[in-house]
DNA sequence: ACTAGTATACTTGTCTGACGATTTTGCCGA
DNA sequence: TCGGCAAAATCGTCAGACAAGTATACTAGT
């Protein structure tokens, strides 16, 4: 509340600089599922040591932006279906915990209040990378507001393997951003009554929703059971 | 059980090996909290050039097993009451969706049964270590039969902390383990019944028994408010 | 023509050694 | 006694190198 804490922030080393960097072409889609990631190449292309280049693909390998066992290159790895169910199902479980969290003390995150009103603000536009940069924050503030470290820490995870997902087969396109935001207030609303049942409710159905484009998507991609990789 | 199998487990590869020797001496509390562990140390005890033992140092920060910011030394964490009870409930939020999908499906898991008889095999021993090890065994099994990735790969986290602290001061000391085992049965026994709800009851209450006895480990450890550190 | 075995190239794992930056410690002077 | 400055310790990053493992391409045999 001391309007001193002078934060940090501004990535203060060479490899949080390069670790974000990565990290933003990856879940932006910019580097492709499938893609390889050498060493070698990250180093060569911001001009980096192989040690930090090496570092930075563990840190992203641990996070599950990327894939690779002993002596294989790291490659960007696409979902398929049972992934997703599985990465929905530990979203809801932390998400869940928290809305009922909040809920239970009626506290509206504010955060998440003006998260709300930049989606809004960016549904008409083209502007896709926004939306879905508001939708993160969002679930993000949501999280954040219980204040336990190791639920956000572990929701910060999540969250990086669902923003790859929405990156890379842009699931929103084929969606109407309004009904998102909406069903965003309808958690806003419960959370704010001190309904911990409703708010989990409606929460479910949102990520209901979501997987359920995410999975349409890929099915409309993958017609057929599963080949077509490389 | 053939004599053959010749399992090729093992930490193949020495960063492997190092991370989980160091991981053990923590967690054991051989190492007290509060101490430092710098780079150096580890190369030099391990006999390994610095580089890998600093990425060694890394994994654990990252795990939570170790805290430090740039350019500081790392050092094994104490937890206080109020990161206790942040980890405690972290650990609940994960582990109520386990046993409530469990339940759902019915299905106990063998692995925790397992456990269940090692745990009660080595209550009457001095085998501390043992005890926690195989409690450790049933929760992480319980979280594992649900078939989820990321869910399990969030309870390593959360408990490797668990372990750290339980090491630490060691809780069990305090309390007969024949409870602890009494309450794991009757987690099981709402999983075989299908009964869900109960099962969550079940779990919540062994968690808050466990939590309740840390605490009361900690306040009798530092009577006064918060002080006494270094 | 096709399969199998081998050899080469690529990539990663690890080490040695070094230099700059930052934090901490300890000393000295005011 | 206290504040500031210098020295030591530690970490961040880099460069270069060699070994080991994997994947691919090529050759030989059936």
């Amino acid at each position: 509340m001391d309007g001193q804490t002078s934060f940090p922030l501004g990535p203060s080393s060479l490899t949080e600089a390069l670790y974000e960097s990565v990290r933003k072409r990856i879940v932006n889609g910019e580097i492709a599922p499938g893609e390889k990631l050498t060493e070698i190449r990250i180093a060569g292309e911001y001009s980096v040591a192989r040690p930090t280049a090496k570092a930075c693909l563990e840190r992203l390998t641990a996070l599950g932006l990327l894939r690779r066992t002993t002596h294989k290159t790291a490659v960007v790895p696409k979902l398929d279906e049972e992934e997703i169910r599985d990465l929905y199902f530990s979203r809801e479980t932390v998400e869940r915990a928290a809305v009922a969290a909040l809920a239970r003390t009626g506290n509206v995150p504010p955060a998440a209040v003006r998260a709300q009103a930049a989606m809004k603000a960016a549904a008409g536009d083209a502007a896709f990378a926004d939306q879905v940069e508001a939708d993160i924050a969002f679930h993000s503030a949501l999280v954040a507001a219980v204040g336990s470290r190791r639920l956000s820490r572990m929701h910060e995870v999540i969250l990086g393997e669902v923003h790859l997902t929405m990156g890379q087969f842009q699931a929103h396109r084929t969606t109407n951003p309004m009904n998102v935001a909406h069903e965003h207030d309808d958690i806003l609303k419960a959370i704010g009554d001190g309904d911990p049942e409703r708010a989990q409710q409606c929460l479910a159905h949102h990520l209901d929703q979501a997987q359920g484009r995410l999975l349409g998507q890929l099915r409309r991609e993958n017609p057929r059971s599963e080949e077509a990789s490389a």
